[in-house]
DNA sequence: AGCACGCCGACT
DNA sequence: GTCGGCGTGCTC
């Protein structure tokens, strides 16, 4: 309980590891004044529990009652650096994420997880009926081994001295500790670990940049030399070279002592954008992304944390990479939706890298064949500098590009069939992009009309040859695939909407010498198996590679010198708002994947769209057509960039409960709607795909001119909400995506 | 999330 | 009796 004392009383706003909204107000005892910092950690009470939890402020009022102390300092110094723990925070509360869900991105995993650290004997010295089921378990497990380990092994995973320790124990009257199973586990097969090492490559391949690449590097870099924040948008079609501009300035941020975060949409192209990097400027950047064991991932933050890494290349989470001394940022193929995390805590790395330079005062470098919506309507409204590379180089051509309607019965149309052909005669490598896997994405009873459909989500199930199963790509439901229609017993099932599985079998069919190798989410399940199909096409030990979207990001794939987009329009038909934008990017970007060496590249694009404005422009590799067209409809309907968006994404295990929450929920926001004149409300109404999982979904869209006011209209729908009780509610769960990639 | 409590029915 | 399943409430 908090004291009144004359003295201003001291607070400390902690983020705790719970997926719970809201920073957690504790007090600062007298002895801690001084020990209590933002950024370090600390031991505090939780409920019948304790936790481990990181201080992010400190301040002099609370808005609570039952204030509680902080048990414990646990950290000598911050383990964040203040920036770092500052762009988290801003994170938290511009996405109206729980602070806590950001903790694991900026501190080790398991330096905040207390239940696989200490469990706290307390526990045991009260009512024995009281006791936890963890705290028995893990007494039943230690009273078997002796007492003394236990200090050893829990002063190894801390990090503090038995002395320290000691001093802990005895200050908070907490008789002894105890460690989990799974911590004895990890700190008894801690080996000797061999220190990160940044050897520099022998292949060094110094360039002569072209006049456009040369007049963005001399733009940007008195930003960089002046430590001053800019948004800089490269423009540059496919093939223009974007990547020596980005070299190029980092070699002058390094030149003032400065470092680097390179944010690429995935991880594979992280890679490839590093080994780039590492060729042009001689230097090995540290690769850090969440696909890595929890060691390893602590091992390279600890060297860049050391000032020993210069320059890190990552997906979205290295936007939080702890360098002190940043002086750049750049974000490549600033445009990819996947920047958006798509789970709690639902952040946009480009966002938040925009952001982080504008806290350290640094320029952001983004990048891009196909410029976001949003970046580009910065740049023309003068708030971002824009420069464009308007040419391949080496004066390389664009690919000719064409349009064919697609055949009735084959997904290989005539055209393309020929095209293919000719390119295996030359001993050319061929890209055939659909977008969608599996053999057949519905399967019908000729006879009596019966459809299979996912018994967890309203979806129909997508027919896998290889694994012969029904899937759902949703929820991940299986089932064997059927032979005979389970209602009339006719064995006519008739497939439709085909995948790359259906492309993969056609080929084989038509060219089957050729050699072929399909990469789509079924044939990169395991690590580095994509790296490896990656690998064997440009070993040219692959004459065809069929793949999903992730074949069309950014790879550089120099022997291909066709391109086939099968059925390239069927992104056009997904009801969002971003419809005409993705299927742009990726016709743009699977097109940039032809002719990237030495031989002309051609791109064959099946559609019945070829009118649409979106695969109009593609053709021409004409961006700004694209925007022309696009922008006013956005304006037309109200979307971004000309206004705020954000969806508020209801989920409830049943109908009916959800209903009764949509009803109030529908008041509430009616008042919210009410009371500014700026804000817009769309909803709630049913969400495209309504059941997913057995659970139900609504969507409520909130529009708004400017981020505080949607941000204002959010916490006013939250603060209601929040205050309905679990029964009111009827157990559904609500989010905000805020800046939302897409509103299905 | 993760936990505890409390209210049920089912079972030694 | 009492064990356990799950619906509810709570975390500064």
């Amino acid at each position: 309980m908090a004291k009144r004392t004359n003295k201003k009383e001291t607070f400390a706003k902690v983020m705790i590891p719970r997926p719970l909204r809201g920073f957690f107000t504790y007090s600062v005892p007298d002895e801690m004044q001084n020990g209590v910092v933002p950024g370090k950690r600390v031991l505090v009470s939780f409920g019948p529990r304790k936790a481990i939890g990181l201080v992010a402020e400190i301040t002099h009022h609370a808005e609570v009652k039952n204030i509680k102390p902080i048990i414990q300092v646990i950290d000598d110094a911050p383990v964040v650096a203040p920036s770092v723990l500052k762009l988290a925070v801003w994170a938290a509360e511009h996405y109206f994420e729980p602070p806590g869900e950001f903790l694991p991105l900026i501190v080790p995993r398991d330096k905040i997880e207390v239940d696989t650290v200490v469990a706290i004997h307390e526990d045991l010295t009260e009512k024995p009926e009281t006791r936890s089921k963890a705290a028995l378990e893990i007494y039943d497990l230690l009273e078997k081994k002796g007492g003394e380990r236990r200090l050893s092994l829990l002063s190894a995973d801390l990090g503090k001295t038995q002395k320290d320790l000691g001093k802990i124990l005895s200050g908070v009257t907490l008789k002894k500790f105890f460690i989990t199973r799974q911590v004895a586990r990890r700190v008894a097969s801690r080996g000797n670990t061999r220190p990160y090492s940044l050897a520099t490559s022998q292949k060094y391949e110094p360039v002569t940049l072209t006049d456009d690449q040369q007049k963005a590097v001399d733009t940007i870099t008195p930003y960089i030399e002046s430590k001053k924040f800019k948004v800089n948008l490269i423009h540059g079609v496919t093939g223009s070279g974007k990547t020596e501009i980005y070299a190029s300035l980092a070699k002058k941020t390094l030149a003032i002592g400065k470092s680097v975060i390179f944010l690429a949409p995935e991880i594979a192209l992280a890679d490839a954008m590093s080994r780039r990097l590492e060729r042009r400027l001689n230097i090995k950047p540290v690769v850090i992304h969440s696909d890595m064991t929890p060691k390893e991932r602590e091992k390279r933050l600890s060297v860049i944390s050391s000032g020993e890494a210069k320059i890190v290349v990552g997906a979205r989470s290295a936007v939080f990479a702890p360098l002190e001394d940043l002086g750049l940022i750049v974000v490549d193929e600033e445009h990819d939706g996947s920047y958006k995390q798509d789970t709690s805590p639902r952040y946009n790395g480009r966002d938040v890298a925009i952001k982080r330079g504008a806290m350290e005062n640094i320029p952001v470098v983004l990048g891009a064949a196909t410029p976001s919506l949003e970046s580009y309507y910065h740049a023309l409204a003068g708030k971002y500098n824009l420069l464009e590379l308007k040419h391949r180089i080496d004066g390389r051509s664009m690919p000719e590009v064409m349009l064919v309607k697609p055949d009735k019965d084959w997904e290989i149309g005539e055209k393309l069939h020929s095209a293919i052909k000719t390119c295996l005669e030359k001993k050319e490598q061929i890209l055939l992009f659909i977008n969608r896997r599996g053999l057949a994405r519905h399967i019908q009873c000729s006879l009596c009309g019966y459809t299979f459909e996912c018994r967890n989500c309203s979806l129909s199930l997508v027919f896998h040859m290889n694994s012969k199963t029904l899937s759902c790509h949703t929820c991940g439901y299986e089932e064997p695939a059927p032979t005979v229609c389970p209602d009339c017993a006719s064995t006519d099932l008739w497939m439709g909407g085909g995948g790359s599985e259906k492309v993969e079998r056609e080929i084989a069919d038509m060219f089957p010498n050729a050699r072929v190798a399909r990469m789509d989410k079924d044939t990169t399940v395991k690590k580095r198996s994509s790296a490896k199909i990656l690998e064997s096409v440009e070993n040219r030990e692959v004459d065809i590679l069929i793949g999903t979207q992730m074949v069309t990001k950014g790879h550089d794939f120099p022997g291909i010198t066709l391109v086939g987009a099968i059925n390239a329009d069927n992104t056009l038909h997904i009801p969002d708002f971003r419809a005409s934008e993705r299927t742009f990017q990726l016709i743009t970007q699977a097109g940039g994947r032809a002719g990237r060496g030495d031989s002309a590249g051609r791109v064959i694009i099946q559609t019945l769209s070829a009118g649409h404005h979106s695969v109009e422009s593609a053709v021409k590799h004409d961006f700004k057509a694209f925007y022309a067209a696009e922008a006013p409809l956005r304006k037309a309907v109200g979307y971004p960039p000309y206004v705020r968006l954000a969806v508020i994404r209801i989920d409830a295990v049943s109908e009916n409960k959800g209903e009764h929450f949509i009803s109030r929920a529908r008041r509430i926001l009616g008042r919210i709607e009410s009371e500014s004149p700026d804000i817009y409300i769309l909803g709630p109404v049913e969400a495209v795909v309504f059941k997913v999982r057995n659970r139900y979904h609504w969507r409520v869209l909130i529009k708004a001119k400017n981020h505080s006011t949607l941000s204002w209209g959010v916490r006013r729908f939250f603060g209601e909400t929040d205050e309905l009780s679990y029964a009111e509610r009827g157990g559904v769960v609500v989010h905000c995506d805020m800046d939302p990639a897409s509103v299905m």
